[in-house]
This record gives C-alpha cells, sequence and structure tokens, in this order.
RNA sequence: GCGCGGUUAGCUCAGUUGGAUAGAGCGUUGGCCUCCGAAGCCAAAGGUCGCAGGUUCGAAUCCUGCACCGCGCACCA
C-alpha cells in the first residue's frame, strides 16, 4: 500500500514537472508515512511541505495542486485530504483493508519476510563469552540480542551467519585448567585451598567430575609446577568442557550457533604474523612507547617499548600495542587477524554485539580492519548496556556458582527462556536495563511477554471453543468486517512487515516486540467488545477469518524473537 | 582529563531516522463479566522531552556548549 501511494505521488510529480510548475532541473524529495494520529489518515505525505520552495507556492496551496493533479485511484485510496501545514493524508478504502486479511491466511508463516537485504551475507558475531566460566545475565543480554537479530536480518531477506568467537588461547585457559585440577584432586579427597587467582566458582567441580569420570586418577601425580602450567591435553579439555557447559546455558535460552571460531588457530596458522604482517606493510607499525594516559591515576605505570599500531593516524585515541614487551602478541593483535580473517570470507557486512565495557574497543578495531582491508563501515557494533538484575527492587549480584555475577543458567532455571527473552528485546540495547526476577514471573501487564502470549492464547481459545460447541471453523467473505475496530485491526496487522523491516536495516530488534504489544492491545480491545462467536454465519465467518491473521501475525512476530507463542496460558 | 552510551509522566520505557495535539505499561482515581479466557477492556488525572543557544516552513529527534548518571581509558581477556 505505501509503495503503491509512494509511486502515486511520485508520477504525479513528475507529470507536474513537465508541465512546468516545477524547474526541470530539481529532485522533489518527499516522503510517505504513516501518521501518528489516525484522524489523519493511513498514510501522509509531505510532498507539498518539501517542494513549496521549488514551486514557489505555500505549502497548502502546492498541496491542492498535487491533490488536482492525483489521478483517481478508488480501489485503494477512498479518499485524500490537505490538512495541517500542508500535508495530503490519504485513507485507504475499506475493500483494500479487507483484502489484507486473505494475504495474510495466505502468506502464513511468510507473511513479514521480504527480499530488502538482497541476498547479503551478514555475519553476527555475539556472545563471544571467554570459556572460563558460564554466562552470566550481561552475556544473556548480548546472546538474546544477537539472536534475534540475526532472525530479523534473515526474515529481511540477508544471508546470515552467527558466529561465536572462542577466546582459547591466552593464560586464562591455563588458569582454568589448573583451577580445575585442584578441585580434581579434592574430589579424591584431598583437602585443598584455591589460590589466589584461580577460578572459584563451583562449575569447575562440575569440570573437574567430567575429568575424574574420563580419567580416572590419571591425573593425580602432576606436581604443583605441572599443575600451575598444565599439559595442553588438559588445557584441551578444560577448553572443550566449558564450552559444553556455555553451549547448554545457549541451549537453554535457545540459541545455537553457525560457526564457533577458535582463537588458537590464529596462533597455529599464522593469522595473526600475517595480518600484523600486512599492516607492517602500510608502515603502520612501529617500536616505540606509549604515553600515560591523562587524568587517570596510575600508580605503576611504566614505560615499556612495545610494538604499536598506528591507530591514531586513522581516528583512534593513542596507538595500541600489538605485542607485549615480552614479545608475544596482545589480545588486540589476535582480534585484528579474526577481523581480517571474516572480511576475507566475503562478508558484505560485519556486525558484532558487544558488551558496553567493550565500549572502549570498537574504534581501534574497525580502523585496523578498514587499514587491512581498505573498506570503510564494513564492521558494525552494537552495544549492549549493563543489566541491573533485582527481586523484588532488591538488587541481586552474588552467584555462588560462578563466585561472581549471577549465572545465566540461573535466572532461566527461576524464570524460563520466554520472559528473559522477551523483556531483554523490549529495551533497545543503548540504555541500561532492569530486569527484576519477580517481575517476570508475574502473569500480568507488568510483564509483557505474557500480555501478548495471552493474546495468541487467546484466539486458540475460540477455536477450543468451536471444537466444544461443534461449530466448523471456516472463513466467511471479508465483506462482514464492517466495524472501525475490525479496520484498526487490520491497519494493525498491515504494519507488521514494516516493522520487521525498519528493525533489520536499523539493527533495533526491540521494535519488533514494542510492535506485538501494540497488536495484542488492539486485538485484546476488539475482544473485549465484540463477540467473535456470534449466530450470524457471515458475520462469525468473517470475524474468524480476521483472528486468524491476527493470531498468524502473533505467531510470527514471536517465533522471530525465539519466544514460545503459547496456544494455553 | 579523554572516548562511548544515557537523561521523555510518580516508576519502567517507546517515539516510525526532521512532521500535525509527545505515547504505552505500572501506579493513582472511576467504570465493565447471566456472554468466546476479567491473566482482559474502557475512561480520567499526570509533561519546562536535563539546561541554554543555533539550524528551518517545522526540533524530543540535527549542530554547539553545559549539567548529572553509567561504562571504558598502556602488556589482561
Amino acid at each position: 500500500m505505501q509503495e503503491a501511494i509512494n509511486a502515486l505521488i511520485q508520477s504525479t510529480l513528475s507529470r507536474m514537472t513537465d508541465d512546468g510548475l516545477f524547474p526541470a532541473d530539481v529532485t522533489l524529495s518527499f516522503k510517505v508515512e504513516r501518521p501518528r494520529e489516525k484522524e489523519h489518515g493511513d498514510f501522509a505525505t509531505n510532498a507539498a511541505l518539501v517542494n513549496a520552495r521549488h514551486a514557489r507556492m505555500k505549502p497548502r496551496d502546492l498541496a491542492e495542486k498535487i491533490l488536482a493533479a492525483l489521478p483517481e485511484h478508488q480501489t485503494l485510496v477512498d479518499r485524500w485530504e490537505v490538512a495541517g501545514p500542508g500535508f495530503i493524508n490519504f485513507f485507504i478504502t475499506k475493500s483494500r483493508l479487507r483484502g489484507l486479511v486473505t494475504e495474510i491466511q495466505d502468506a502464513g508463516e511468510t507473511y513479514g519476510r521480504s527480499t530488502i537485504g538482497a541476498g547479503k551475507r551478514v555475519q553476527v558475531e555475539f556472545v563471544s563469552a571467554n570459556p572460563t566460566g558460564p554466562m552470566h545475565v550481561g552475556h544473556g543480554r548480548g546472546a538474546v540480542l544477537g539472536d534475534a537479530l540475526s532472525s530479523i536480518l534473515t526474515a529481511a531477506g540477508f544471508e546470515v551467519e552467527k558466529e561465536y568467537y572462542i577466546n582459547d588461547a591466552g593464560a586464562q585457559v591455563k588458569v582454568l585448567a589448573h583451577s580445575l585440577l585442584i578441585r580434581y584432586r579434592a574430589l579424591f579427597g584431598e583437602s585443598v585451598t584455591i589460590p589466589e587467582g584461580c577460578y572459584p566458582g563451583d562449575y569447575v567441580i562440575e569440570l573437574a567430575e567430567v575429568l575424574k569420570a574420563r580419567d580416572g586418577d590419571r591425573w593425580l601425580s602432576l606436581s604443583a609446577q605441572e599443575m600451575a602450567d598444565p599439559p595442553d591435553e588438559l588445557v584441551e579439555f578444560s577448553i572443550n568442557a566449558m564450552m559444553d557447559i556455555i553451549k547448554g546455558d545457549l541451549k537453554s535460552i535457545r540459541i545455537e550457533f553457525d560457526h564457533f571460531f577458535s582463537e588458537q588457530t590464529l596462533h597455529k596458522e599464522g593469522g595473526i604474523d600475517q595480518a600484523v604482517q600486512t599492516l607492517a606493510d602500510r608502515e603502520l607499525v612501529y617500536e616505540g612507547v606509549l604515553e600515560p594516559p591523562k587524568g587517570k591515576k596510575l600508580d605503576d605505570w611504566e614505560p615499556r617499548p612495545q610494538t604499536l599500531f598506528r591507530a591514531s593516524e586513522h581516528g583512534d585515541q593513542v596507538d595500541r600495542p600489538l605485542k607485549k614487551s615480552d614479545g608475544s602478541y596482545t589480545y588486540f593483535a589476535a582480534d585484528i587477524a579474526y577481523h581480517l580473517n571474516k572480511a576475507q570470507r566475503g562478508f558484505d557486512r560485519l556486525i558484532n554485539v558487544w558488551g558496553a565495557d567493550h565500549g572502549g574497543y570498537v574504534k581501534r578495531v574497525q580502523v585496523a580492519l578498514e587499514a587491512l582491508t581498505g573498506k570503510k563501515d564494513l564492521l558494525d557494533v552494537k552495544l549492549v548496556q549493563m543489566v541491573n538484575l533485582t527481586r523484588g527492587g532488591e538488587p541481586v549480584k552474588m552467584s555462588k556458582r560462578s563466585g561472581t555475577f549471577v549465572t545465566l543458567r540461573e535466572v532461566i532455571d527461576e524464570v524460563g527462556a520466554d520472559p528473559i527473552r522477551f523483556w531483554f528485546l523490549t529495551r533497545s540495547a543503548g540504555s541500561q536495563l532492569d530486569f527484576d526476577l519477580q517481575l517476570a514471573v508475574s502473569k500480568s501487564n507488568d510483564n509483557p511477554v505474557f500480555y501478548v502470549q495471552y493474546a495468541h492464547a487467546r484466539i486458540h481459545s475460540v477455536w477450543r471453543q468451536l471444537k466444544e460447541r461443534g461449530i466448523a471453523k471456516k472463513w466467511g467473505s471479508l465483506d462482514f468486517l464492517e466495524l472501525d475496530a475490525e479496520m484498526d485491526l487490520i491497519r494493525m496487522l498491515s504494519q507488521y512487515p514494516e516493522n520487521v523491516e525498519s528493525a533489520a536495516l536499523s539493527g533495533e530488534p526491540h521494535r519488533v516486540p514494542f510492535y506485538l504489544l501494540e497488536l495484542a492491545a488492539a486485538f485484546h480491545a476488539y475482544y473485549n467488545g465484540h463477540r467473535i462467536l456470534v449466530d450470524d454465519d457471515d458475520v462469525r465467518g468473517a470475524r474468524l477469518a480476521l483472528i486468524d491473521a491476527v493470531r498468524q501475525v502473533l505467531y510470527n512476530g514471536l517465533t522471530l524473537l525465539g519466544v514460545e507463542p503459547r496456544e494455553e496460558m
């Protein structure tokens, strides 16, 4: 509908240009949008406002002229008018609106999908939590966001690959293996103390149990020295066992990845050497000493000669180290290599979902990637702000299981995946998020996921009612949809594809849950005000078709978000 | 000190990329079940869109400055 009106105005304007109303050399811009106020029609254009100066007329006068020049279009537009400072409002015919119900029913699960992505390849990297502990709630937000964004992009016609980057190279994974070995000894009855720097969480015991079950007492003879610097086999084991836990956490919140990428492979296969060499070839690498940051107190600062990347020449604040003073690569060097690797895999676009605490990292990676590939804006980073977890308003911080933050698993066990997913997605990534455990399980309007699921369940309840009464579930002629409330509901339905599309293009999944809340509200209002199962076969048949279309859109939207479209509450 | 994010109703948050009288939920007040699920609906009250300038037909939205809150700021990951 929107496209049709767009085309209508476009052709009218160009005809007016031919008639000499506008100078031939100016391009006439305008927008067709949905007015906020219902009284302003289904669509409105600002064509007269924007182009008034080209015609050297007052906006309203130009609007009248455009209106007069618009062709008859009675199947689509019922009436149009000039309003306000010079808007032209369009009112869609009832018959066109009714037709949408059938369109939705015919499209089924494909309603809301589009081809706007044109098959472009997008990689979304998210979670990428270190394999040294279970996922905590903060990871969960990024996880849900990345997952929903991927689904939305897919629905919009992009070809999406979801990837998890495993930081499995560095000292931290040795520490994990060390921690595991200590718990391992404890399993054999030894009394142990957990050394400073090791991971204290209870999950390490789970890992140790897996090792014991596999290898028995095989590792008991390791010396303290060997435990602190465990053999590769044990480090590998620790990482894999930890990743199994993380994958389990992800699964419990309905997330699966297409690909896991190991940082180790970059070290082993020379990817980092290559990336750094490429930068060096472009004369962006030098040996130097960084200045201490201003305004931040650093007691133990000492100048150190390092291999540096000239990030500051490309808009970063300072140059960034590629190698530590002992000559080994920094995490940053590996990350450059990783992103170069992504670029070489031929993606048209890269999206990273990162926690806000990594915000200071964005620029340097973008700068490095641009230096390596020559492509600007290849990498888009979505920063997800912090999650404040509360229970009944009181802050919840500690977890026995992880030793630090509350784990995602604990929260899922307590409230379930649906409330978490929906709640996390109903906030824009840029704002901090409060999540209350008590609220998440409440079955009321406080808890938006129930509100939407309830609307969906209510429709299924009508189906059940049909069965009970022995009435056939048959759609009737839509001509019997007459009420304003019914037209309003159809208008809501018509907006679903636009919302998916704009969520995809803007990278803002929260638009979809907000839309679903509005649709659910429109449905609840209709349902409360009007009976579906009336005696009149015609009216009943039409209304059944209407709510079936509503059901379909609720189903599609919830599924898109990874939230279960429940048929009963 | 610098960078990023935020500031909209008592609270939690949207605001269609610059449009018309700024919205929703909760909370408050008052209504609606002999009838398909009241886990719902209807109505009312509630606003200096952090502050001050600027850009233009038009600003919560864009620009500049300021204030406050969060995150980050040399070898960690």
